[in-house]
DNA sequence: GCCAGATACCGAAGCGCTTTGGAAACTCCT
DNA sequence: AGGAGTTTCCAAAGCGCTTCGGTATCTGGC
């Protein structure tokens, strides 16, 4: 069923139909009721090529995620993210379409993906801390939003990003108050900017209160399971092992939480642990009593601002480059406590 | 950069340069290179939707997540499978769309994707067992193949499925094998088609041994970490504990452990612990030595196999039905051990 | 009763591509 | 030299939609 034949149904033209459709004010209501009311009974939807073709707008946005070759892991955040965005394209009536690319040629994927023209902008994830992909995009023209940022870079354009530093100052001054002084650092992969921040934030805090950090208490991996555990083991192991440990993500601290209870030790008593909590669908942490103290996000929500960011690019493309930095919320959990006397 | 003007710079005709580039035979070698070259530097890529309404393909396979309204959670598979269908995808030239429905009105969701014609052919998630969608995308008309199985229905149509009875069936058998007697399952939610397959297994394998499902050893639900906890938990709690237990995620074995510990129990020794493993690549089970003793299946690899095998339906439309069943390895880990002495 | 201005509709061009149905130009054979 | 057969190219139609530039018909004011 397509416009012509809908047209045809009704003894009407193929411009008057398509108007009523469109919401056109130059059509009679009571022949735009009877055109809806066919269109519906007909299950007839216009085909998105041929209006996109027509109106050369895609009514799409593209997801670009990277999948490193090396680490051959796909961000688990990235499932909510792209629900949350999800939930704003659908009320604008927008499809999702999704590239996981490999890091190599990345640029000639987005050169693709405009000339191809089945999108309208694009969400970038994963940036690193001088992402190239940024002042490209930008001279690409094509409009684009950020998923977190790009600290060495300095030209404008648009993100979301929570604000990774000053959660993990906070959190690294929560466990100063308790009197931890020998404190671990647990990050991420510290080219992406996420963990880059957030080794910042946990510096600023030591520095505060006139402490420097220790290389042995940090460390930087792909957080997986067993990287939470085996640095926190390591750590553990030192004659002076840190009284607490900061993480980076729930999957790391679950890690940390074995590796503390392999040591014979008993996580918020011995050890404290705080780690970043992305609120992901399938790893809350805790029903309504979190397990971790945390500093907590919504990654769901940063997807739906990220999206409503982007849709308003598209329909106003003169609007400025827009930052919004989203606080997390430090929320207590039973993983941490005060320090331990020393135990040297 | 359109066909026309990269035409018109070469001074040839539309017809002639479509076809350089997309392979036809009645075109000299050298005016091939000479056009293919020309595209190359000016960065020239055919339109998707252009070519797409003119060829009537889409080049694009949308994947249906559905996302229950009620548990507002996201999969968290999804990612590994998504990459492995994208592998398949990008090697045929084909685009991924995403819809996250909510699971009111799917059918009308589907017709209008077939409708707007973006899609040539669908992947479905996450199957009931007498899911509704099977019958009706059949009766559509648009290729689609699922990933999982409904087993209450009796229509042919192409699926990828681990053989998720066997699996639990053989899990279960080991921990027999071992002594265990008092077997407990915390398992997915039981409408899901995998849990119900593998609840099935389990029976079959308890059975085989003249034992009957203990329903205080049974448990069904989302698989979250508390959940695994809670259940578990609850479990140990009973005066006749159980001594082994089988799980459908290793997000809810994870609770299961941290049950276990906090009931002051070792896993391995006082309770044996088997769950099914999916490979993700956020979650793997231990770097070399498995953690946790499990059923193992990649579900990366699953996309693959579902993504080539919708490809090959789209080429040939009159290829039958074809299911395939992987099955599922058992890699012993360290959460397993001989039934200890009876715990009364 | 006539005309300006709404109102309600329509024809046809055009979006960028593929593809049908030729048509030149060239090769080769007799 | 003349035609059959190849090779190499092209003009134009068509995919399903939107939208520009109309054209009838109706309304109201004088």
């Amino acid at each position: 069923m397509n416009l012509k034949q809908l047209a045809a149904h009704l003894n009407l033209s193929q411009t008057t139909v398509s108007r009523a459709l469109n919401g056109y004010p130059e059509v009679n209501e009571q022949t735009r009721k009877r055109v809806m009311e066919a269109a519906q009974a007909l299950n007839y939807a216009p085909n998105a090529r041929a209006k996109g073709l027509a109106t050369g707008r895609a009514m799409a946005i593209g997801h670009v995620i990277p999948m490193s070759t090396q680490h051959q892991m796909m961000n688990p955040v990235f499932g909510d993210f792209i629900a949350g965005a999800s939930d704003e394209y659908v009320k604008a009536g927008y499809d999702m379409t999704l590239s996981v690319t490999g890091d190599r040629d990345e640029e000639e994927n987005y050169r693709r993906l405009k000339a191809k023209g089945n999108v309208d902008g694009i969400i970038v994830h994963g940036p690193s801390m001088k992402d190239p992909r940024i002042p490209f995009l930008r001279q690409l023209g094509l409009p684009f939003v950020v998923h977190g940022r790009a600290t060495e870079l300095d030209v404008p354009y648009s993100w979301v990003d929570v604000n990774n530093t000053h959660a993990f100052q906070r959190a690294t001054d929560f466990l100063l108050d308790l009197g931890h002084r020998r404190i671990a650092l647990i990050n991420g992969l510290e080219f992406m900017d996420f963990a880059y921040r957030r080794r910042v934030g946990f510096a600023q805090a030591l520095d505060g209160h006139g402490l420097l950090p220790d290389p042995r208490y940090m460390a930087a991996g792909e957080m997986t399971e067993s990287y939470g555990f085996e640095a926190a083991s390591r750590m553990l192991a030192l004659p002076d092992r840190p009284t607490a440990m900061i993480t980076s993500s729930v999957i790391a601290a679950i890690g940390i939480r074995r590796a503390i209870h392999a040591a014979g030790l008993e996580m918020g008593r011995d050890v404290s642990v705080i780690t970043h909590d992305d609120d992901l669908s399938f790893l809350r942490n805790g029903p309504d009593v979190p397990i971790f103290t945390a500093t907590r996000s919504s990654v769901y929500e940063a997807g739906r601002i990220a999206a409503a960011m982007l849709l308003a690019h598209i329909a106003d493309p003169d609007l400025p480059a827009q930052p919004r930095l989203l606080e997390a919320q430090l929320i207590i959990g039973g993983s941490t406590g005060p320090a331990p006397q020393d135990t040297h």
